[in-house]
DNA sequence: GTATAATCCGAGGAAATCCTCAGTTTTTGA
DNA sequence: TCAAAAACTGAGGATTTCCTCGGATTATAC
């Protein structure tokens, strides 16, 4: 597989101002689509019809479904790797706590963006074949997290540092999912940081405590 | 929607022997076909040949694909169901952090008995539609746990405990999911167990001491 | 033994979706 | 202004999957 995968690039770029709306106003539409319908039930057909363009136009710069909802899957996670990368930067310099709360912030705000599409992305569309491999976010947020309490932690093991790194994205991820499809209260009134941080403070310290390298 | 909603029940009850093991041995091909390549590419014709009946035969017991899958997801929930509900039971009169112990327990065996089917199962069959229903697991585990701690910890409000067996659950269902998916052997070991409990002990300690109500 | 019910078979019609392509319209740039 | 490139159109062919139905085979019960 190729860095521009034919079976998920665009066939053709847009030059113009004219198509490059095109292109927009396509991934919108399919946004819409897949939320109001699901992606099962999405179709090329019926996205473009959404969009205001014919088949034919969708089909130049798209080359099946799949890439549409690639594109999408690439943009929100790219906007989610960018929220906890500037949340890392600025804990830069900040205590444990500040870091962890840091964190949490990010992840709920990463869940805040567009919950709808959020759901429907990561509950419905196949983790099977490539897809999956724009899916794995959580491989590249948990290195960016190993990464950084490496730093703020140099007393700990490095294989600990990992486990904790997979614990933390797991947990806020799933505590912040789970409010997108169960409680959505929870997560517009961000009661849910403070349960977070009530779950993942007392964890933090107990490792710090319980593993420090005493050398 | 009837209680034998008819997109999804079978549309004839096997009543001897043959039949019987018909049904189940198309439903184990179910597993194996989804296992194998996915639920979008699994086809009604592939597992009728998968399992050595016509497709006619299939179609007598099973209407559609989806309710295939949600007679499997019928029969894991259920198993998933059971195993909580026998750990709770057994931790009637433990203590509370053997009681921890023991859910953690229950929910890592749940994700043992089948990780690959369970994969497919949570991972790729739509929550759409009614399938979504039978998927929704989560409420009625939170449910029995909810009501467990109510008796083990009379002392804190019930909002409180509502929020505390969301967590649980929800934390010991992504852990063992994530480890699963991206760390089997973890799995396997069962140090993901110690993980858990160095996760929620504190949490539940903190819980208590900091929402007693003091009445 | 045989009538009746249960089970099984599998070719193929119906329906849905994907995607192409030949032709039209719009924009660009010299 | 006008030729070339870019963009757009949408009917419909190709493919896929679902599922039926008439008829053959096997089991049951009297």
């Amino acid at each position: 597989m190729s860095a521009a995968d034919a079976r998920f690039s665009p066939r053709k770029q847009p030059v113009q101002a004219r198509s490059r709306l095109t292109v927009k106003a396509i991934l919108e539409a399919t946004a819409q689509v897949l939320v109001a319908i699901g992606y099962e039930r999405a179709t090329t057909d019926a996205i473009a019809a959404r969009t205001g363009v014919s088949i034919g136009t969708l089909y130049q710069y798209f080359p099946n479904k799949e890439s549409l909802v690639a594109a999408l899957i690439r943009n929100h996670v790219d906007e989610i790797t960018r929220l906890l990368e500037a949340a890392l930067v600025a804990a830069a310099d900040a205590s444990l706590e500040s870091a962890l709360q840091g964190m949490i912030h990010a992840g709920v705000e990463a869940h805040r963006v567009d919950p709808a599409l959020h759901k429907v992305l990561f509950e419905q569309v196949p983790r099977d074949q490539m897809l999956g491999k724009h899916l794995d976010t959580s491989a590249r947020l948990q290195a960016m997290i190993e990464e950084f309490l490496c730093k703020k932690l140099p007393g700990l093991p490095r294989a600990r540092i990992r486990i904790v790194a997979l614990v933390l994205e797991t947990t806020v991820e799933a505590l912040t999912h789970r409010a997108v499809v169960d409680a959505p209260d929870w997560l517009r009134s961000r009661d849910i940081e403070k349960e977070a941080l009530l779950l993942l403070r007392p964890y933090l310290s107990e490792v710090v405590t319980k593993f420090a390298d005493p050398g």
